[in-house]
Formats: C-alpha cells, structure tokens, sequence
DNA sequence: ATTCTTGCAAATCATTTGCACTTTA
DNA sequence: TAAAGTGCAAATGATTTGCAAGAAT
C-alpha cells in the first residue's frame, strides 16, 4: 500500500522546516511515513526499509520515530495493551480499529470539537480517540 | 486515597457474578481497585498490598488483573506510551490527564455518544478516549 | 575540526511462561 | 482428590543506553 511519491527535496525541506536535520535515514524513514499509511510498528518499517538500507539499524529507526513524535510529525499509537504504532499525522484525527479483520482506520476529528474546550472544568488541549466495531467493509461482507 | 469499605460478602459475590472464584488474593486486588481509584500500574498495587499479603506475588497481580479486564472488571489504560495502568470500570468513562500535575481524572462519558453509532460507515461498539489538558485545579493555582 | 548521527552490542526492564506447590470445592 | 489458583525462578522480547565509528557542516 503505497500512495504517491514524495521529491527528496520536498522531504528535506519538510524536515527542516520541522526542526530536524534531513539525514539519508530520516528522509527515507519519514518517506516510508508519508507513503505507507499502515501505522507500521517500529519492526515493520525496520523490515521494509532494511532491503533499501541495508546498513539501517533498528536503533535508528526507534530513534527516529521518537524524534518525529516529539516534533509532531507522526504520532504514536498504542491501541489495547503495549503494540506500539506509528501513524504519520498530518491533522488531528481518531482511529478505528475493526474486531474483525483487524484493521486500523484514520478517522477526521469532528471540525467542532466533540467535547468542547472544557470538561468538568478541566481544559482540554488535545485528545487521543480510539474507536473500535466493526468496520465498512466488514460489515458489508457479513450482510 | 480511599474511599469507603467493601464488606467481604459483597467483594465474593461480585466476584462470582462476573465468572471468576473468589479467591483471597482476587478479593484483596478487588477491593483495591474499587477503593483506591488511582489509576495504578501493576507494580503500585503489588508494593501497596505486599505488606498486608506477604505472599503475594507479582505474578498473581498481573494474572489478576489481566482477568479482570478480560471480565471488564477493570480497564488497561495506556496513556502516552508504554506505562500500562488499571482502571476499576464500573461504567464506560474517559481520562482526562493533566500535563501540569501529571494526575489522571476520570470523565463521565456524555450520555449521547459524542461520535454516533456509525463514523465514515464504520459500526462504533466500543471507544477509549484519552484527552490531554490542564486540568482545574492547575488552572485555579496559576491564576 | 567540531558537532551530530548512526549502529552495534550490551544492558535493562516489564511481562510471560513453566512448573511444582498449595488451596479450594 | 481433582481442578483451579498461586508464586518462584527463568525466559522472553521490546526498548534503551554507552560508546566508537562515520558523516555532515
């Protein structure tokens, strides 16, 4: 699953403009992000990208997924217990994870906040939403 | 933290109702969990119950409460990476935790679901909701 | 030349597993 | 006494750390 490429220089210029120096392994890493909406854990891109690179460490990749994390370019995700994954995150938006093909949907946020800006008096500057069901294509397949 | 007592009579019969034997140490973590709502990781409630249940071991505490959320006695949040905590659920809720003093809060779910029964063609049945803040006792301290 | 990045190997740390002992029905 | 629960010790496995080598500015 791969969606159209992205420039080396529109990668660099991203990183940059991010606070981050574009080394090769970055560039490629965050390529790999951008194009593979898959929400890959941190072996999955280590594989995938270990054929291209084939001196990439899987210390690297930790590193860097850290490092996007912490920058706001991706965002981790640990749906149900300790499987940790990452999701390149453009926007804000929720997932939906399907009980049947197990499956990992990006989902907009509502444009108008679901919660409002306070709750209970506390006040909410952003939001870690899981859903879980059963998704489109399953439930077609079932009916 | 506590709040009010559990007779032990209530503790077993909520036990069984949900499927499991009443055992001492079930009990114990069950009681712990419906009083102290803290939110705590496996290690916290073995350290808090090891001197009242010398014997106790990790092991059980994690077995237990693995069982309890298989049961939906409990919860697993896992807010911001790795650090699992249990949560006693007696209704679906939210958390709300606050980057100023690091506290977790729990938040009523509105009685109207906030996202439907269905988002983008997808069956909602179940939702973990985390949101980030600043929560009102910080807001009331620094102003 | 100095600073940043990488990647190996070792260390760490939470969690799980195997198995023998204990408890309970 | 058979089945279930417990707890120790060892195994596992993901993530982190220290540090030396390499790359970039």
């Amino acid at each position: 699953m791969k969606t159209e490429a992205i420039s080396n220089d529109e990668l660099k210029k991203f990183l940059i403009e991010h606070g981050i120096q574009p080394s090769f392994q970055r560039i490629k890493i965050l390529e790999y992000m951008m194009t593979h909406r898959t929400h890959p854990d941190v072996e999955t891109v280590y594989k995938d990208l270990h054929s291209e690179i084939p001196t990439l460490s899987m210390t690297t990749v930790y590193n860097t997924l850290k490092l996007f994390t912490e920058k706001k370019i991706t965002m981790a995700l640990t749906l149900e217990g300790t499987e940790i994954r990452y999701d390149f995150a453009p926007e804000p938006h929720m997932h939906f994870k399907c009980k049947v093909c197990g499956k990992i949907y990006d989902v907009p946020l509502p444009k108008k906040h679901p919660f409002g800006e306070f709750i209970d008096g506390h006040k909410i500057e952003s939001e870690d939403i899981y859903l879980f069901g059963v998704c489109k294509k399953c439930l077609g397949n079932s009916n």
